[in-house]
DNA sequence: CTATTGATGTCATCTGATGACATGGGATTG
DNA sequence: CAATCCCATGTCATCAGATGACATCAATAG
């Protein structure tokens, strides 16, 4: 391959986080990730888009394994049944190291332009499951709200299971939060 | 006051949009907005902390009103009806004037990063909501659920109203995906 | 052995963003 | 009325993020 030490996106996630972590997002130059993975600044922008991107790597893998959730769930469940399917997709894909999950967002919570970026990332995926629903024949318009709903419980699990003092499952957590969406909407 | 013309936020906020609408929003400089104005591009920034804010710089009127709308609720209503009647006065003070949510959507779905942005001011949004539902006594659990929720509808129902081919009541509009959110979660 | 390929380096440049300091017109005050 | 202050704005300098163009060099194919 290369003339350089191979594996240099991976070295820069790594030098992005323990950096990002050390010192704060902003506090953190390019220049200074790139030294720390041993490659230049201009190499990190052929990885990662911007800054921020280098600690959104997981995503595309984590939106893939929860749509194939949501396609592989039996024709006969309902929307809401699909998109729980898909959740407890995702719970299996980030449940494995909380505490990496606590650390990324560590990170992100204290940085708003890397909030956006999360949440860009979550309506992609909402987006994608939506796609998802309306193949398996819902209509648009249930298909996008119940894409947003489960996004919406998926945001509020994560951060109950992520700040949480015991070590709960996290799909556990999740099945909870809908659960009490049950209950609250059914309340008149 | 100063000794320039009057209103100059008010001048660069319309510069920006007819700009955005015209070039589209990355092909727009910020002294390009600011030459439009009559100011320079040092005073963009003095009104606004980034160039994507000066389209969402009445955000905070609109949280403003919809959490006095929130507080206003009889103390006898559910957290979702109190997350109703805030959605109400966010579709009072935003339905007015279709054309320019039309426009100013327009060019937000159109770029990522003012996506983000506008991601990240609903999040605001529902941050705000849930800290009036607790204080209206509700849990904490229970309160950011129902206004992640109450996010969630705004959502979905905005979209709907702002690419609706007929003229239809905002207002309307969110009761009627508030409904199917209902008939969503109770089917089992 | 030579050509090709692909990841990386180097250099130049643009734009967004921010701090420090200057300026001058209107408002205030004596 | 004149001295003074206030403050929105201008001016200047500088930095960091981002991107295009081109060079470089090791591995690998033929």
């Amino acid at each position: 391959m290369g003339r350089w030490e191979p594996g240099a996106s991976g070295r820069l996630r790594e030098a992005a986080l323990a950096l990002y972590l050390e010192r704060g997002f902003e506090q953190t130059m390019v220049a200074d990730i790139a030294e720390r993975a041993g490659v230049t600044a201009r190499t990190f922008f052929r990885y990662f888009g911007d800054k921020r991107e280098v600690l959104f790597d997981g995503s595309s893998e984590l939106e893939e394994r929860s749509l194939a959730a949501l396609e592989a769930a039996p024709a006969t469940a309902s929307a809401l049944d699909a998109v729980s399917a898909a959740l407890d997709a995702a719970a299996e894909t980030i449940g494995d190291n909380r505490d990496l999950a606590r650390a990324r967002q560590r990170v992100i919570t204290a940085n708003a332009s890397l909030r956006e970026r999360e949440l860009i990332k979550l309506t992609s995926m909402s987006a994608a499951v939506a796609g998802g629903l309306r193949q398996r024949g819902i209509g648009d318009a249930e298909a996008s709200l119940a894409a947003e709903t489960g996004i919406a419980v998926f945001r509020v699990a994560f951060e109950r299971w992520v700040n949480a003092a015991e070590d709960r499952d996290f799909g556990d957590v999740i099945h909870e939060t809908l659960t009490q969406l049950r209950t609250l909407t059914a309340a008149s």
